[in-house]
Order: C-alpha cells, then structure tokens, then sequence
DNA sequence: TTGGGTGCAAAGGCTTTGCATGTGA
DNA sequence: TCACATGCAAAGCCTTTGCACCCAA
C-alpha cells in the first residue's frame, strides 16, 4: 500500500528519523498485522520476505527507537519474547494504553479499550498521592474457544 | 524467627516440596523484606549472609518451584530481572494478585489492592465470553515525593 | 559532504540445564 | 533406600554493541 507508505515517511520525517527502507518496511509489517503482537524475530522473518539483506540487528534497533517514540507498543508476556504492534492512534499519544486479553489455554491475545481504571487512578492520586500518567493491563483467562470444547 | 520456620515448613510439606534448608532460607528472606521485590541475584545475596554455600542455580530453582505454587508473586518491571515477593496470603490463593505502583523518577515500587476490577472481569465475561481468572496491573507514575522535589 | 543507519559477528547478561553428589522422608 | 534437591559450570537464548561500510538529507 503506498498510501501507508508515504504516512510512514512522513511519521518517520515527523519524529525527526531518517527516511530508511528498513524503518518503512518493519512500519509496513507491523501495520499490516494489527493487533498480531509480533516478536522481534517475527518481524525479522517477515520484513527478509521482501527485503532479504535486513539484519535482525536493525530490527531490534529500530523497534526500540520507533517504541521509545511511543510509535508502537511494546508487550511482555514474560515467554521470554517481548512483542510489539502499531498503536491504533499511531503517532497520537495520550499515555494510556490499551489492555489485554491472554488466553491461558491457547495463547490468543484480544485487545481491547476501558476507561474503568481512570476512577481508580483518581482514586489513588488523592488517597497516595501518586501521579498516574501510563498503565499496564493484562487479564489472563480462557477465551471463548477454548471454553466451549 | 522460629515462629517463620515452622510455617515455612509447613508451608513447604502442605505443598508436597521436600523441606530443606535452602528453601527455608529464600522464604525467610523473601518474608522479612515484605513489598519489596528482590531479584534471583539479590536473594541470593541475602541467603549467602547465612548460608554460605548455596548456589545461584538453587535459589532460581528455588523460586521458580515457589512461583509456580503461588507461594511467592512474580513481577516483571521489563527492566532486565524478574522479581519477587511474599504472597500476602502465603498460601492462601485467590487467583487474584495485587496491584503496583511503580514510579518513573526514583523507582519505589508501591503495593495496593483494589477490586474495581472485578466489575470491568464482569463486562468482559458477558461481553466476550471470555473467563478471566487472573490479572496484572502496573501503573506507571511519579510518587509523592518525587512530586514534591 | 556527513552524521545517522545498517549488517555482521561478537559480546552481554539473565536464566536454565547437565551431571555428579548430597540428603530429607 | 532413593527420589528429590543441590552446586558447579557450561550452555541457552534473547538482545545489545563494536566497527566498518553505506546512504539519506
């Protein structure tokens, strides 16, 4: 898609990182599989389909800078992989995540949106005094599938 | 504590585990050090004050048996080293964790519980069809008195 | 031109594992 | 007795880093 393409340039240009065929094609990977929380060596594996010569340095380089930006999100499941998807607002941050599902029987991983834990967050600023600004939510359970066989 | 012993010991029986010394060691370790979420490297360190001869192998196999029977809480802050704590409840497991604070500036770690989360485990249930029997919560922020400075 | 980016291979660093020995039940 | 537990060292494994070369701006 060129149309992604150039809205990945001009996002690169936009965080003030140089304009590379790597950066642009591990963007495409990751947007082309959303929500598919993909581990560095995945990326890998996907990116060399189309550009062979990338080197899984680069990857590992470029997930981390494009995390730092808060461009991707990072996600640790503590398999010894940590994984990485596109934000669903892209480059628009308001420091709050989304959450996850991970299914204990087959692996799956839904996402999904809650604005529940901004009353607990309220909550806490005023009772300890600590300042909220990001979340990490992981629910751990059987899907649907796995519950009906 | 001789009084930590004996229930260390029980604890360990209860759990069909072979009690010995080194095991009693990282639990007593882990107990007199509540809410404070030592790594494999740290309560080795603590344990060799007493018990010189204990291996670093000993103690990783050591928690990962504890972990596994949630006799200790696993914490992963992605920052290298997996932590540990004391269930709050020892044995006592309600598949339910507690929660943490972990501010950004100086890195105290802060423990809270709270249930909100149960309504938010309801929705999803009869939204998703999907049976959450676990959760982790890390919230990122700035505490009081880094605030403060 | 030139400083950031890349590829390759080596190094890092936490954790796990193999194996012989020790020990709790 | 004997299956489980331990110590030590080596191996594993994901990730980072050094360095020379390359290329976008």
């Amino acid at each position: 898609m060129p149309d992604n393409q150039d809205m990945f340039k001009k996002l690169l240009k936009k965080n003030g990182l140089k304009v590379t065929t790597q950066r642009v094609a591990i963007l495409e990977v990751l947007s082309s599989r959303p929500g598919k929380h993909l581990t560095a060596e995945e990326i890998y594996d996907f990116v060399k389909k189309k550009y062979p010569d990338i080197g899984l340095a680069t990857v590992y380089r470029t997930i981390q800078v494009l995390s730092d930006l808060n461009l991707i999100d990072k996600l640790n499941l503590d398999d010894g992989y940590v994984r990485y998807e596109i934000g669903k607002k892209d480059n628009e941050d308001n420091g709050h995540h989304h959450h996850h599902l991970i299914c204990l029987d087959c692996g799956s991983i839904f996402s999904f949106q809650d604005d529940l834990l901004e009353a607990l967050e309220e909550h806490i600023e005023e009772t300890l005094g600590f300042k909220v600004v990001d979340h990490e939510v992981k629910l751990y359970g059987h899907c649907k599938k796995c519950l009906e066989k």
